[in-house]
DNA sequence: CAGTGTTCAGGAT
DNA sequence: ATCCTGAACACTG
């Protein structure tokens, strides 16, 4: 199958994506966008849905031996939920360093969620700019609370 | 060996 | 109570 490049836009930034079918091979933010499509969760996601995008497969694998275990740990954390650092170091079984330097290297932003771990202090670091960071969560926590209204109005899952 | 998207303790403000 | 500084942490290129 062939490999598609498209983007989707978020706020000021836009969502570039390789793929091809259910894989993922890079996903990076630009400022310009890329004319082509993304996967339909993807743009989904974008627009404020709670959609999990811990299905689609990662195309290339992670620099590191143990970035992989890492990556795993981050993508369990659930829509709208964060973590810290420390605590994936310590379901991961190594140091708080360690992580951010494996998610300082993610190609695949979004689907592991490397948005949802912030620093015990602060937001931590995101490139190519921590606000998106900051936007990508404060959405989240909007879509959480959207599902949540739309399931008083029982028309859910 | 150096460089991290960290954390902690210690000390000064 | 908040802000700096220095050091240790585990792993990668």
């Amino acid at each position: 199958m062939e490999v598609i490049e498209g983007s989707a836009r978020f706020g000021l930034w836009y969502v570039v994506v390789r793929w091809s079918g259910a894989t993922i091979y890079q996903v990076r933010f630009s400022r310009t966008p890329v004319t082509g499509p993304v996967p339909r969760p993807i743009t989904q996601y974008l627009s404020g849905k709670e959609v999990d995008l811990s299905t689609f497969t990662c195309g290339s694998d992670p620099p590191g031996e143990q970035y992989g275990r890492i990556y795993r740990e981050v993508q369990r954390i659930p829509y709208g939920d964060t973590t810290t650092y420390s605590g994936i170091a310590a379901r991961a079984g190594t140091h708080a360093r360690v992580v951010g330097q494996a998610l300082a290297r993610n190609l695949h932003p979004l689907i592991i969620p490397c948005h949802r771990v912030i620093s015990l202090s602060g937001i931590g670091g995101f490139t190519p700019d921590p606000s998106i960071k900051a936007e990508l969560l404060a959405m989240e926590k909007r879509g959480k609370a959207r599902s949540r209204n739309r399931m008083e109005h029982g028309d859910e899952s």
